[in-house]
DNA sequence: TACTTTTGCTTAAACGTTTAAGCAAATATA
DNA sequence: TATATTTGCTTAAACGTTTAAGCAAAAGTA
């Protein structure tokens, strides 16, 4: 019963070596002979000697451990997202750490401070709804580790930033549905504060006027686009004396609460009313019917994500700074607006 | 601009007083005045103090690290369950770190050589659909720290198991369809050689015998339970001569497959067929109609792994052993069975 | 007063690894 | 043959923290 695990020291022992000769055999060195090389991984295999991350992590000062803040994993964008990241720093000898902030505030800050603490060489972030106070990410910025942000971010904040084009995405949306035909296009969206559903909202108010529509603000709503805030924004949409003929809504799940109540009320989507979601989700092609979106690339986001930060650590001379990669959304269309 | 991060020393030598005074009166040892403890305080915190948890971690021989092994964390059973672990170990002092199999043995392989490398104090899992070699486990066993399971389990490790009772869900299942007037009830499943499945098809058969049904082995069907197969097993029922008249799914998601060929069918749910998932993800309360699935108590799941784990440390003098909790599971009956 | 105990610190080693510096032997170069 | 270079290692310090051991001064006890 060997108690304690195999060190570099009980290797350097069995041969008679140093356990500097170890340590740069095992890092295949080549200042060591290929018959050292050799007798130390043989007798590391036979050890079954582990290296300890940590004690390497001090020395070097270097964790190799990358931290991912995302307000929930529960979502396909999400967890595709750092499914990618995932592939892509393992490959480059990096570990992640995943945590979420359930669109809280407090929480993600939480989540900094454990991830500053665990030593992370960098950490890739999409913020929570709720967050408006950056002085937890100029801490990471402080911290002098990169901070890359994706989907949701900050231009304040002058780093890199990967995400879609949303301003663009409402262009398409809104001039589809006018292709179908559609005169009064509402749209339920997020908070302005945000920035992705204010350039949303922008998009839509510039794409309506563009196409020589008139501007109807009880067409416009902002909400939490929990499915919740959905439903009754549809119900309130349904009161209206003018009823849209069509609703572009900023999230998928909110889409669906959109949906739900349309269908209760027996309104023909599509012939009715025309229905358009955000976000991709798997359910929106599940559901009847079948609900267009847009795609958001997640798989390329999180790739994309991942060498920025991998570039980043590459060349620390490079100053931080506002660093936008933005990539044009896919609007997948189905029956909803057909 | 300070390059380097400040450490115990700096604290030291600003106060004049030795490093190990500094690391006890950070950590209110009582051998250290309460004058000395509030200078160093008040010096952390003026020169922005962050302690290196590496360096602690190493001298102290526990990193405060717990790992989690899921196959997926964009379902909503699993996140759940982590957000709940999250919540009882943060509160004990200790941060997780998430790693996704996504139901690959050979990832969740490598999730495991990365956990142990990173030096964690624990290991929370549950194994991919595909893993029947449990040899990596017996691997974190070898290392001597706790290993946990929870909802994908197996006996043959010895380890605490958390889950709920499968081979009663199946009965409550079946006992509700019978009490509808149902008479040929299906069973989609999945293999028999993952232990829960097993156990649902094994509460299956016997809730049919103790309820004086005939066993019909073409009603009872393995599959991996993606949507797609509950999609293929469904049209296959459909073809038989003697159609069932329920269907009982061993997952939400293949559930939802089912009920996609029933409507496509135009066959009436319930009243032609009744059907029944498994995990209440919150899409079946969404689709039309609605699914009755069971709910397996992820929050407690969660709650009570972390809480598992947490006995585990604090008693270490006692041995690995099999020691299974089960959990009652609910069933919530929705419109697809009543 | 003379002792024991308590308080409040210091010293020094340790955790396991990496790495700069150095040195002897082997090999190459002139 | 004498000198320079390369090879293959060793030594020792360092990363930042914790902690066992120890010690002087202060406080308590008889």
């Amino acid at each position: 019963m060997n108690k304690k695990r195999t060190t570099i020291k009980d290797i350097a022992n069995v041969l008679n070596i140093s356990p500097a000769a170890v340590s740069k055999a095992l890092h295949d060195d080549s200042r060591i002979s290929l018959k050292t090389k050799a007798a130390v991984k043989r007798v590391a295999k036979e050890l079954n000697y582990q290296p300890n991350h940590l004690a390497s992590a001090l020395r070097r000062g270097k964790s190799n451990l990358v931290g991912v803040v995302v307000p929930k994993t529960n979502s396909n964008f999400f967890s595709s997202v750092v499914e990618q990241m995932e592939a892509v720093l393992n490959k480059a000898g990096y570990n992640i750490i995943i945590t979420q902030s359930n669109e809280s505030f407090e929480k993600e800050c939480k989540n900094i401070d454990t991830l500053l603490y665990t030593q992370v060489d960098g950490i890739i972030a999409s913020m929570a709804n709720e967050t408006v106070d950056l002085s937890y990410y100029e801490k990471i910025k402080a911290n002098g580790i990169p901070l890359i942000l994706f989907d949701r971010g900050e231009n304040d904040l002058n780093v890199d930033y990967v995400g879609i084009d949303d301003y663009n995405s409402s262009h398409v949306i809104v001039e589809h549905l006018i292709s179908k035909g559609c005169k009064r296009i509402a749209h339920i969206g997020g908070y302005r504060r945000t920035r992705i559903f204010n350039n949303r909202i922008k998009g839509y108010i510039d794409a309506i006027s563009k196409n020589n529509l008139p501007i109807d603000d009880s067409l416009i709503i902002e909400s939490s686009l929990t499915l919740e805030d959905g439903r009754k924004e549809m119900a309130h949409l349904l009161q209206l004396e003018n009823r849209p003929d069509a609703v572009y809504v900023a999230s998928d799940y909110a889409a669906l609460g959109a949906l739900q109540v349309l269908n209760e009320n027996n309104i023909k989507v599509p012939e009715e009313i025309r229905l358009i979601g955000f976000g991709n989700e798997p359910f929106t092609s599940l559901v009847t019917p079948s609900i267009s979106s847009i795609d958001q690339h997640s798989k390329d986001i999180g790739r994309i994500a991942a060498e920025t930060f991998l570039k980043r650590v590459e060349e620390p001379k490079l100053k931080q700074s506002l660093n936008k990669i933005i990539l044009n959304a896919e609007l997948i269309i189905r029956d909803s607006s057909k």
